[in-house]
DNA sequence: CTGAAAGCGCTTACAG
DNA sequence: CTGAAAGCGCTTACAG
C-alpha cells in the first residue's frame, strides 16, 4: 500500500511537504506541489482517512439508526439524509435495529468507538441507562420520529401525529359519524399511540361516551388490517366509520370488506393515515392524512449540520404538520 | 476523552497490560484484568476503533452502494445486508447514488480512503476507468443486480431477469396471445434491458415477426405505466396482451385501462414483473413474475463474508430463479 | 505475567 | 518555503 512516506521518498521531500500539497496548505512552492500531485496520481495514492481522522478529531461519518429501512417512511428518510449529508462530505453509517433493544444499544455504543461526528436516530428503547448515555456523549444528536424524554435536551423532527389524527376525526364528525371504530397499530409503535390518543380525545371532546371500539393490529400490514376489521365488526356491528392507524391497515380493512360484501363508503366509511401512493390507486381512493415524508430526513440532516458547524448548538425541534387528503372512501350521514 | 493511557495511569500499570485486558489476551493476571475492566467501566472508557483499525488493518466496515434506497427492492437488500453483516460485527456505510456517475465514483473512491473491508455495490457506470479501478483495489467486492464486465473477476448476485421475462411470455403464448405489447422500463435500467430481451427473443422464437410494439416508460412509477399504455394502444390498437417491465408499470397500465373502459382481462391481458405486495391487492390480482427479493441481500452478504474470511477467494456468483405467480389478469384465447 | 519501545499513516506546531 | 519531531490512541513483538 502506498503511503505519504512513499510519495515523499520518491521525490526526495519530507512528508510534511507532501501533506501540505494534499491539504492545499498555502505555504508550499507551486512547482513542488505540482510534482507531488502528479506523483500521487501516478502512484495511485489515497490518503488514509483513519490516520487523518485520528489527528483531526473528525471522521466525517454520521450514524443513522432506524427501526426498519424496509418501511417506506424510513427509506425515504435514509435517502434524504444521505443526499444532504454526502453533499458536504459526510458518509452515512446505517444501522437497522428491527426494534431490538440489543441492536439499538450496540449501534449507539459503536458510534462512540468509531468516533462518529453526529447521530440521527429513531430509538425505541430510551430507558434510564440510555438517557444517561445520551447525556454523556459529546456529539450532536437529532431524534427522528421520536420525542426525547424531558431530561434530554435533544432536538427532534417529527410529524404531528396527534393533530393529524384529530384532523381525520374532525372530518368524520363533520360528516355525521359518531360510531367510529379505530384500528390501532401494534402497541410498540410510538406513532400508533399518538394517533390513537388523537382518536380517543376527539371522541371525548365530541361528547361521545366510551366504550370506544379499538382493535389492535398485530402488525402494520394489510393482512393485519383485515383481521382487525373483522374483530372491530364483531365487537361493534353498528359502526358507520373506521379510522385506521395507517394506510396499509386501512386498505387491508377495505379488502376484507370487499370480500365480505360490505360496501365502502356506502355502508362503512374509512380514513387512513400516511397517504401512501397506494391510497391513490383507482380502486382504493382512500381518504387519508398526508404526512410530509420528503421533508423529515432533509430537515433532520439540516438540523444536525447546524450543530456540527456550531452555528447553533441547540436548534429548535420541528414538528411537521399533516394535511387531510379527501378522496372517495367516506360518505356523509347528514 | 478517556484513553487507554488514563486507565493505565489510574492503576499504575502499563498500557500494554490494559490493552491485553481489553483484548482478552491470555497472558494476563486474572486479578489485574478484573481491576482494569472495572476501572474501564467506572471511567466510561471506550476503545478508539480508529486507532485499533490503523494497526490491525481491519475496520469492520462494509460499503453498500445502491442506486436508490427508496426502491423497495434495494431497501429490502439494505435490510438483509445489514442483518447478516452486523451479526458478525461489521457496520454498513451506505451510499445512495441516484444513478449519478459522480456520486458513484465518489463513494467508491472514499471506500478506499476509509479502508473499508469490503464492498457490495450496484454500479451503473462501469467504464474503462472503473474497470481498472476495480482491478486495482485489493478488497473483496460483490456486485448486486449487476453483471460485472468480462474483464472483471468479481462475483455477483442477480436475478435471472431474462428467463423470468421468458416465463411470462411463454405463459402468454400458452394462452394463445401473439399480439403482445411491451412496456419497457427506462433505458438506463439494466434489468429493464434484460427483461426486454426476454420479451423480444420469446416473440422471435415463437415465430412472430416484427415489428414488436414497445413503449419505453419515462420512469418506473404507475403514472409512467399509464402513459406508456396509452402509447401502446395508439400504435397497436389490436393487441390482446401487455407485458410490463415491472409491477408498478403494469398497475399504472391497468388503471389507465380501467379509466378508459377497457376490461382486464376480458379485453386485454396483462403480466407484470416483481410480485410486489400491490400485485396481490384484491382489486389488482396481477399475474406477475416473482423474484426472490429477500434472498439477494442475504446471499450477497454471505458471499462477501466468505471472501472476507478467506474461506473462498472467488466464490461462485448466484443467479436466482424467478417464478410465475398466476392471478387473474390474463385471459385464455384458446 | 508485565513493561518499554516501535510503529500504524497521518497532521501540526516549531525552528530554520 | 521546508524539514525534523512530536503525537493522535492504540497493538504487538521483544525482553525480562
Amino acid at each position: 500500500m502506498v503511503t505519504i512516506k512513499n510519495i515523499a521518498k520518491e521525490l526526495g521531500v519530507s512528508v510534511s511537504t507532501v501533506s501540505r500539497a494534499i491539504n492545499n496548505h498555502p505555504d508550499i512552492n507551486y512547482d513542488t506541489k505540482q510534482e507531488i500531485l502528479e506523483t500521487i496520481k501516478r502512484l495511485n495514492y489515497t490518503p488514509n482517512a483513519l490516520a487523518r481522522s485520528m489527528i483531526q478529531k473528525k471522521t466525517y461519518t454520521i450514524g443513522l439508526m432506524v427501526p426498519d429501512i424496509t418501511d417506506l417512511y424510513f427509506s425515504a428518510i435514509a435517502h434524504d439524509v444521505e443526499e444532504v449529508l454526502s453533499e458536504v462530505g459526510y458518509q452515512i453509517i446505517y444501522g437497522n435495529t428491527g426494534r431490538n433493544p440489543e441492536k439499538e444499544k450496540n449501534f449507539l455504543f459503536n458510534s462512540l468507538a468509531r468516533k462518529m461526528d453526529g447521530l440521527i436516530v429513531t430509538p425505541d428503547f430510551v430507558d434510564d441507562d440510555m438517557i444517561k448515555w445520551f447525556q454523556q456523549i459529546e456529539i450532536p444528536v437529532v431524534f427522528l420520529r421520536r420525542r426525547p424524554p424531558a431530561e434530554l435536551n435533544i432536538p427532534f423532527v417529527d410529524v404531528d401525529h396527534y393533530k393529524g389524527a384529530c384532523q381525520a376525526m374532525n372530518y368524520l364528525h363533520s360528516l355525521g359519524h359518531t360510531n367510529i371504530g379505530f384500528i390501532r397499530m401494534p402497541e410498540y409503535s410510538f406513532t400508533g399511540l399518538e394517533r390513537y390518543m388523537g382518536f380517543k380525545d376527539s371522541q371525548e371532546q365530541k361528547g361521545i361516551a366510551p366504550p370506544y371500539h379499538v382493535a389492535i393490529a398485530e402488525g402494520k400490514g394489510m393482512e393485519d388490517g383485515a383481521r382487525a376489521m373483522e374483530q372491530l365488526l364483531e365487537m361493534n356491528p353498528d359502526l358507520t366509520a373506521v379510522f385506521a392507524g395507517n394506510d396499509q391497515l386501512a386498505i387491508g380493512a377495505m379488502e376484507w370488506m370487499e370480500r365480505n360484501g360490505i360496501k365502502v363508503p356506502e355502508q362503512i366509511s374509512i380514513v387512513g393515515f400516511d397517504n401512501l401512493e397506494l391510497a391513490n390507486l383507482h380502486w382504493v381512493q382512500l381518504t387519508t392524512v398526508a404526512q410530509p415524508c420528503q421533508d423529515m430526513g432533509r430537515k433532520a440532516a439540516l438540523l444536525l449540520l447546524d450543530m456540527l458547524n456550531e452555528k447553533n448548538e441547540r436548534p429548535d425541534s420541528e414538528i411537521l404538520a399533516t394535511s387531510l387528503v379527501v378522496r372517495r372512501s367516506c360518505k356523509s350521514l347528514v
